[in-house]
DNA sequence: TATGAATGAGTCTTCATTCAT
DNA sequence: TATGAATGAAGACTCATTCAT
């Protein structure tokens, strides 16, 4: 038998590449979803991105959904708890802490992985409700007891305020969500760098929008 | 005889209300989109819920599209310049002038209709580059503009610091924008009262998170 | 609950004749697109006729229009240049030639495949101007083209007069086009055998309608 | 009540021209069906080239195919017997008979009138039965009973051959009939002048396309 | 495992027809 | 008579899903 009559028996399109596991039907569904959205993402164009054919993607998943569910799944990767503990022990100041934190939240939900993951919650959590409630559980309420501790930690040791905002620390990540959105939606028509929100980020934090506070002395005059 | 009784009973149907207009057909559109997206709406679900016959809707838009863009325009009303007045005329301090405002944020942005807006300017504005550009033009940019001479004159009075939140004062605004995702997507599982984030939001921006240096002055300001 | 919630255990359909080719489904086009008109054709019907579903069709052609097209160009076969050549040798007298010629326009023009298409381009031609063009420049031009070349031999070699059926060689297949249409229209009411057709065709164009001028000559031809 | 009055009290938005009968509408309707045929004409067109409400349609015709038929028939004029008379008594030759026949036919056929009923019947004849019979009855069987009286009558007079065209006169109809299956569908791409169709057809029909047997007669008669 | 042709339920969209005014 | 907003059945087209190979 000859190599011609291998070739025409078969008609061969493209060679696969090393190996076509989930991981690859995930990656390109998670990118069309996150571009496209869960409605109008098609399963068609996930194939084609994973360079596999369409039927594949039945031998891994259900159906689309599931694909969506494990694609979403697969980014959201749980805290390790012994964040929790790094800011107990930490030994610096509470403010060189979120000092410390404040720039790697942005790096995390920049990092592209990332950025993908947090577009599809955004725009289609509200419409996948098991998929937020694992969110919110292994990432969001994590996250939020671990400022909870960092902010508990500061007021008890004289450093933070404890008003309304050490009652609901989650607030001190709002203005990266703010990045996020402004970046999705609106940074074509009105480009703000990242850096800018990072240090506006910060400042509000740590240093505040009023001068000197209301207290005693000498109101705004003695500013920096 | 109860309502569904009528409901269940007709033979035909031939009743037309009181008057069908375009606005109807967009308060029913506005419902789907929001609730399901742009692409998982249904023209029959938009015409259930504005009783009409789906023929109808292309009496008055052109298409799905159409009648998409329609409506969200509908609920983009511009800022009226004279809020911009106002705050340069404001008697009172800025702080008082935010604490005013912080409010009237949470008021409009949970309002039921603006809400709705804001959620699929959220979730849709990516793939709809026209409206979010149109609701930047609208909205945002006059927003932006108003927020920034809110606290330019804060600073020259020497109320706030210039530090880079005076850079970027949009951020000011970036609680309100977690309220309303946390709303979407994550209060079903960890409920969080609007009120507490207004109360956070105001503590944030006019006490700060920092406690005022104790001894000396402003240690860590310097740091950045 | 949510809408992703439909899921359901369908008895589907599971049959699948030995092959489904686009030839098949022109096949089955060309007979709807024949019998109803373009736009009254069903793409239903034509799956129906092809026994294959209606998905299938959009496999193989971008939309009705290009299954259309397909099927009116598959069926539009050039003529061979040799033909002409042939004309220019043949053996016999030029009468013979159009004795020869004129039976086989009606066997072609009655043959079902061809009579299909004729039927369309009759029908649908002015509203598919490139349809039109395609088949004038690959049928029509070049049959004209052989008949001049014949009638111009003939009147080179004395056989044939000089006068305007020869400036326009092409009413010479008038009479198959009336006996086309003819069968199209009005032969339900009226029938005349192709036959007849072809017979007084042959005789008008080899024959003539006049007797040869009794008296001197040339009578008639002075009139134009 | 005055004119002012009246006025006022009906928002009218277009003067409706003098009256609207069931006439402008045939004539509306004719030329959208001549244009797109029957199936892809729009009443919506039909009305606004009426300058009528697309509903008063209804109060003259009962449905589309109602006014398609009726603008049909409005055009079949059907053929006065006289003219056969008149063929009968006519003073001069057969020859000249038709030589004032044929221009004669293609003024008619070429008249913007008919020339749409004839596209009409063409398309949608064989679709429309009951129409073509009522033309065929109407004219075709009229004009080609003519046709035959004329032809016999040069027969009898020894003015034509009794071959094969007499026994099928309407076959000396044919290159009109090509020539308006030319200008509908070919002209745009290669134009004839309907002179040079009306010029090669009065000189095929009577002066033949083969020469006169240089030596005797009788060459024709065994021919077939 | 992998393929991709085939399927058909589900949607958008059109347009003949109706009817309250 | 005349209107034109409203209707909804019908039809083009899409795409998730299946299955013979």
């Amino acid at each position: 038998m000859t190599d011609a009559d291998q070739e025409s028996a078969r008609p061969r399109r493209r060679r696969r590449r090393k190996e076509a596991r989930p991981a690859e039907i995930i990656e390109a569904g998670l990118q069309e979803f996150a571009e496209h959205g869960f409605a109008a993402a098609k399963l068609d164009d996930v194939a084609r991105r994973a360079e596999i054919a369409k039927g594949t993607i039945y031998l891994y998943f259900k159906n689309k959904e599931a694909l969506f569910e494990a694609a979403v799944r697969s980014r959201i990767v749980p805290f390790f708890g012994s964040v929790e503990q790094m800011a107990d022990a930490y030994p610096g100041s509470s403010a060189d802490l979120l000092r410390t934190i404040i720039p790697q939240i942005y790096a995390t939900v920049f990092g592209s992985d990332r950025q993908v993951l947090i577009r599809i919650i955004l725009t289609e959590g509200a419409r996948f409700p098991e998929l937020s409630e694992f969110y919110h559980r292994e990432v969001i309420s994590k996250g939020r007891r671990l400022l909870e501790r960092i902010i508990r930690r500061g007021v008890e040791r004289g450093e933070f305020h404890d008003n309304a905002v050490a009652d609901l620390p989650i607030i001190l990540v709002a203005p990266a969500i703010l990045a996020f959105v402004w970046k999705m939606i609106l940074d074509r028509f009105d480009p703000i760098a990242t850096e800018r929100f990072a240090a506006a980020h910060a400042d509000l934090v740590l240093e505040g929008l009023m001068k000197a506070p209301s207290g005693g002395d000498a109101g705004p005059s003695d500013g920096r």
